[in-house]
DNA sequence: GCAAGATTGATGCAGGTGCATCGAATGGGG
DNA sequence: CCCCATTCGATGCACCTGCATCAATCTTGC
């Protein structure tokens, strides 16, 4: 074992790391400098948002979003913080609780997918033809699906917004 | 403006994202369950040690790694902490110094790089067939240059090593 | 019905990162 | 020669993350 990867494989893992942290970053940027908050925010609001009656269990957003989940405990601590979220005790299982949207939440996600989708357009659109960026999700999903354990939905609704991370 | 982008692109970049994420946690999850420091750590010894007396001004390291001024200093603490690198007072620009890889450094970048292209060819190279591991890094080239500003370096020698982030 | 184990969510702690700013030293223009 | 803008590197602060662990509750097997 331990065979060597091949100088192809090595330099698109490096071009993977590389450029995925330079376009994140770009977006990112952009994105705070229009004033809003993280991406993490946005997907954390997306999938509220896309709950059926806007509420979540903490450990439904965790798997959505494939965070820790001490993570997603203090990220809906600072969505309540900033009202963009409201916890609501869960009565069937007294351990949990549901973590609900608001409307300012609903209307911030709204608001942030305009600086979101014209970075990606931004960054990635206005450099790729479509059947390009249609040939590099697939190469990617090669490397992604079973590093871990399960695989990627099968590519979201993409009308009004788009999860990130 | 504000031209949306296509489902593609955007498909294309929810990809990039998920799977450099989880790739790269893998990967590190691999070095750290072997007993390494984190990979910022090879990157750092790898430029020291290709660098020509083993030694790099630190705004030097900043630029081969892309990562901010501040981040790199401290870097360069934790690597001194370790006695994988020392500082050496700069004669000639009294304000800079210089870093130097000691011995240690260069035999543990040696040996992290065991682990790390074992996890590169389990992770990417097994993956993806040389071809599409070109056809992968080509695409991602055209996302990358342009967006910070400068370009990506041709390809680096992949003898005995290789940079990550 | 109950004890053992699993699941849910929170949190203390150590460490890492971004931001702003600082002091020292250099270099360029008048 | 001197002043000022610039560069180099360090650091205080706030915040974020990972890790370990906790208390509370649920579930399972007996």
């Amino acid at each position: 074992m331990k065979r060597k990867p091949s100088t192809e494989a090595t330099a698109a893992w490096i071009r993977l790391m590389r450029v995925q942290s330079r376009v994140l970053d770009c977006v990112e940027q952009d994105l705070k400098k229009a004033g809003f908050p993280p991406l993490a925010w946005y997907d954390a609001l997306l999938e509220l948002s896309r709950a059926p009656s806007g509420e979540l269990r903490p450990v439904e957003l965790e798997r959505q979003m494939l965070i820790p989940q001490y993570s997603t405990s203090r990220l809906i601590d600072r969505l309540v913080d900033e009202g963009l979220a409201s916890r609501r005790e869960c009565k069937i299982d007294k351990r949990g609780q549901f973590v609900e949207i608001t409307e300012a939440g609903r209307e911030l996600q709204k608001r942030m997918w305009g600086a979101y989708s014209a970075a990606i357009e931004k960054y990635v659109g206005s450099k790729l033809s479509d059947a390009d960026a249609v040939k590099l999700s697939d190469l990617l999903d090669r490397l992604g699906c079973s590093c871990g354990e399960m695989k990627l939905p099968p590519v979201v609704n993409v009308n009004e917004s788009s999860p990130s991370r």
